[in-house]
DNA sequence: TATGAATGAGTCTTCATTCAT
DNA sequence: AATGAATGAAGACTCATTCAT
């Protein structure tokens, strides 16, 4: 029964994440997370210093996600074409770490002090500002945050959805863009 | 200084709203809610059975708007005007019980148990369903869970925006129906 | 059985001291003392906040008293008549709180961060300055602070010594008196 | 740059001695001494086989010291000269090893079940012994005592004292004899 | 209408120690 | 000579809740 070095902190991450979905972050105690796991609170601590470290490295691929697709929102010039490229690029990204996206969504109060979550929300806001018109009115501003959220939360509420998931990604895509404003591409 | 008929209940849920938003419902304790309120843990048992009580109270003031926003809906023909009154009627409470609101998006996975707050979900899926369109295609159900979220979240996102509260509440709404796709109104 | 207010408290300082000195500070958990005490310890903690205030209390009498002590001495003339008293009245407090000061003295290094510890020292430095002669001499200054020693260490290691234990005390501020090279009083 | 049999036992030594003079013997965890001197916590174990074998290593000096000073004051002759000899080789053992010595005094309490700590005690009982007049009276009891606990703890208490320590150590020893009733040497 | 005192269950966290490699 | 991974036991502390007064 040989493992690979740590492939029991990638089992700590992943049972933590399950947990944390099914109850909650905060009735979620490392005890629960050790006995699903077959080890002992003493095992956790050893990987993870803290209930807290081990939520954010929870977020961390997201972060990173994020922060590379806000570096590139930044190094683009403020086109339809990139704003409607930034669109599809965050619903991949949420669709790849839907799990996760979700966990923090539902846990925003418990998790407003972790490290992690604070980035994630400076990074929605940069993308907010990117794909917004530049020089907005009232309208735009308004238009940019409808059309994010509906492509950051539309996911979760559209789980139950009937269809091709990537059908209605694609969908949903294009109704952010309507609501954006932006031309349909050729 | 006469008080009237508990006075001191209401006190309580105003304090236990203010410190659930700040610090989230599984990070306040009965304790701290007695402190900055200036009485002891016991009376606050003496007003509530429990904290799950006192939760579930703050959110029957949505629970019942809600709850008559979505008899009336059902009492109505499925028509454009009724789906754009739908969507009126819904941001007016939204904005009414804002904190309220804010506190139980932030608290998901907190609340998932309590009573009311399962209510109060059922209730969104009910006004999802009756801002549909008859015969929905995909599109159509994407198309009301982005307007619904638009004008359920919109409000937290743009909370710092300038400008009259009123008006914006105003072109939220427009951006949503036309979301929604509704003809616009004569 | 009634029990006047927080008799509890009381009991709780003595079983504390009890089992600090026995099995000292950072050995004595505070699940120990409830057992012997037959409380939970929830109940410490309804008493004190944390174990560092329930053992700095142990040391409020003593500060109290040496406090008073250091404030009369410096309201009196530096005679020898004034530090032969001091000597004294330290050697009574000692005596009166024999187990605290013992306490205090076999936990030294486990309580330096403990407030009421800290004033204590700051107590015994004030009083080695005051027993010691005006302009003092470096050996001066060590009479003054072997025969504060005397006066504090003696009475633990004389425990044992036969005799009446006034008679002892007596005798040992005597020959505290003569390493400080007070004249005999008449 | 070659190491010599066993450098790491003794920087661990040094390590520990070094947090358990700051922090206090129960407040140091084996942890800590790992991370300060940079290996892991197994590889003290390697060295000690507990963390009470580590700090009984710390007293094996001392208690080696004064087993002999015991032994010498067994085999001579109960005398002025050979209790003031006492005094005398007390100090420099003292001083020699001044920051072990401290550590076990401000640590007593937790140190009390080690064995090395009380073979120390047992040195220090001889010593009082030793140097106490033959047929001694109550108040002989007292100035032994007195004398050995100003040449015991005087060092810690006078570390801040200006001027020459031999030269302080000497006044020490001179006031020691003098509580003691030694006559002068020629 | 409220309080003071207490509890039982649970939390996160740390520790000394072990052992295969 | 030393490490990485893990454990079992325990620690301080907090919480929702109860109840006699």
């Amino acid at each position: 029964m040989t493992r690979r070095r740590s492939d029991t902190r990638e089992r700590i991450r992943q049972t933590a994440l399950e947990l944390f979905l099914e109850r909650g972050y905060d009735q979620t105690s490392l005890r629960e997370i050790a006995e699903r796991l077959g080890v002992t609170k003493a095992a956790l601590y050893y990987h993870f210093k803290t209930k807290e470290e081990l939520v954010a490295s929870l977020g961390e691929d997201v972060d990173r996600n994020l922060a590379e697709l806000v570096g590139w929102g930044r190094s683009q010039p403020s086109t339809p074409e990139v704003r409607r490229e930034l669109l599809r690029r965050l619903s991949v990204i949420v669709s790849e770490f839907a799990p996760v996206a979700r966990f923090f969504q539902e846990n925003q109060a418990a998790l407003r002090t972790v490290r992690g979550e604070q980035r994630n929300r400076e990074h929605m806001i940069a993308l907010t500002e990117l794909i917004t018109a530049p020089d907005p009115s009232t309208e735009d501003r308004i238009r940019a945050v409808s059309a994010l959220f509906s492509v950051f939360f539309g996911p979760f509420a559209l789980e139950h959805l009937e269809g091709d998931p990537e059908a209605n990604r694609a969908t949903l895509l294009k109704v952010a863009a309507e609501i954006l404003r932006l031309p349909d591409p050729e």
